[in-house]
DNA sequence: CTGAAAGCGCTTACAG
DNA sequence: CTGAAAGCGCTTACAG
């Protein structure tokens, strides 16, 4: 493989040179330039990453952490995996994904080598081990999750609290009065996994305010776990006229429960999800949702990244915790309510 | 962060020492190597990733190419990378995760660069564009997908022939005479991918010796154009008593699509798909299936390249073409056929 | 506008 | 068993 040497040496001039002339960081003559160019090209020369970061203290990688734990619905964290990897790419940052069990010893790891100039954490929890780790790193960190303890690190996510309350407001107005929000299994939040109860209490407290009854169950993340919950909280609110997903495995299992059931959507029942677009579409959902927008809640966390690694001035900024608005998408499975039991 | 020098200064001994004394690389005495190691770990010392790549010539990086087409069933990828990143962890290595749309350009980048020690194709197209840009690389590559010209790689794969005539023979057995089989969309397979008709020419031959009709027609990839048609395909041919589904979209939509047609499996008709068992879970999908196995896959794949990556002679070894045999997962949704069309 | 030199932090022959 | 030195391939002050 070719090296700047033999660069320089093709275009007759010395490393520092053709490294210039390559760099455009200082005037170069226009001839010299040309035949650096030249040169370069000629030989097909790659800089060898390895050397450069080691002379620059940068690597051009971002790490992104993300966790898979076995109750958890695989298919909707490559969306968000994607947003990082893609909007990194554009601009000029690799992605080294590391997907082991013990994050805060992968996050040493990745940190204390310098493979990586900044780190994207996925799935953040709110007692976050990783977190202290990644404070005490040397590279800025960015956050997919909202955490108790934001400091020193740039936060993203849903809102899900508006969420909750977009979701209870929007079938309140269509005259409904008693619903069932699905969440999450128990123990997701018993991890750590605030989303469950941000979304939650929040429509517990707007249907509180508006006189609606809620009943919140937590749900299954497997199937056909996910299936049978449904069910028995169906039977168990026959009252109920609108139902709440925040549980990707829940809604996905919505068709085949309402399908045995008889159950016409949104005649009998009104439905509102929470999840992707993408999501919907891969599992040819037909109910409405609160879009989650995995890819643009992990495009955003890394540019701030990338702002920060790149800027001496913004990584003296405050750190931002950002809230994505939840936008309603309506698929039409809201209706003014009809009486479930007969 | 402390450098190799700073260890060396701590424990009292040379640079060369203190990274011999790590490395176990040549003989030291018991007491300095105790020095070296507490020194070491007081001062929490890694070893700076750049400055060893550059040393050594090795990264212990491998690169990760993923494609991502806009009509491919994104859900199903994951599991490969899963299957790439935990083993190849488990082997020392971290992964680089790319999947920019050009992946020829990728591939050049970080191989020319020397970013990673070896290459994993994922989604291998007959005539990839990619193959002969990792050919001429430096670093050994290993794909997953069967392409026309396997020269100078290891390739792993699902044996879709074999999958093809297990999933006829089968229903064969069970007294079927007339089937249906549902692909991928037929621009899959003018993309290059080869598995579409390698399974479907294998299942047409088979048939044909064992005088079984088997009508093979196009899928979709997307919803809800997969679930429609599946019910054209199941109009077209009434008296077909078996389906099988080399399609993950397609049988995705299934439960769906029977449950409209009041469909019972297997009493009505027989199915058997091909996907995986992680799939199958977590879209709860009731058919039998032919394990495609993309966790192993990507193992398989890994194991191959980091053997070359790490030793020499392995690096001369003949390349291989390894299939996976399909393991048919019974979960009862085939039968004896009775009539569908009355 | 250009070049010689130092330095980034390691590893590993070469000497002793 | 240990140390001084060279070298991996870059970038970037320092000189001119």
């Amino acid at each position: 493989m070719a090296t700047i040497g033999d660069v320089a040496q093709e275009a007759g001039v010395s490393r520092s040179t053709a490294s210039y002339a390559l760099s455009g960081k200082r005037p170069i003559s226009e001839d010299v330039r040309r035949r650096v160019l030249e040169a370069a090209e000629a030989l097909a020369y790659t800089p060898n990453a390895g050397a450069r970061a080691l002379a620059t203290a940068q690597t051009k990688v971002l790490g992104l952490l993300a966790r898979f734990h076995e109750d958890e619905f695989a298919p909707a964290m490559m969306q968000y995996i994607l947003g990082v990897t893609n909007t990194a790419r554009d601009l000029g940052y690799d992605t080294l994904l590391v997907t082991e069990a013990d994050g805060v010893r992968a996050l040493r790891r990745i940190t204390d080598s310098r493979m990586v100039d900044g780190v994207v954490l996925m799935n953040v929890a709110q007692d976050d081990a990783r977190l202290p780790v990644l404070r005490a790193a040397p590279q800025p960190g960015a956050l997919v999750g909202l955490p108790d303890d934001c400091s020193g690190l740039d936060v993203f996510d849903l809102d899900f609290e508006e969420a909750g309350r977009v979701m209870v407001d929007h079938l309140h107005r269509l005259g409904h009065r008693e619903l069932i929000l699905v969440s999450q299994p128990e123990h997701v939040v018993e991890r750590g996994g605030a989303y469950v109860w941000r979304l939650r209490d929040a429509a517990l407290e707007r249907a509180r305010q508006l006189g609606v009854t809620l009943h919140a169950v937590y749900g299954e993340s497997r199937q056909p776990a996910a299936g049978r919950l449904l069910n028995e909280s169906l039977d168990a609110h026959p009252a109920a006229t609108g139902l709440l997903i925040n549980n990707e495995a829940a809604v996905a299992a919505l068709p085949t429960v309402a399908h045995a059931r008889g159950l016409r959507v949104p005649e009998d029942l009104s439905v509102i999800g929470r999840h992707s677009a993408d999501f919907a579409a891969t599992f040819s959902l037909p109910y409405s949702f609160v879009e989650s927008a995995p890819d643009r809640l992990g495009s955003m966390a890394v540019r701030q990244l990338v702002r920060r690694v790149e800027s001496p001035a913004a990584r003296k900024e405050p750190y931002v915790v950002r809230f994505i608005s939840p936008e309603l998408v309506s698929l039409g499975s809201t209706a003014h309510p009809r009486p479930r039991s007969s």
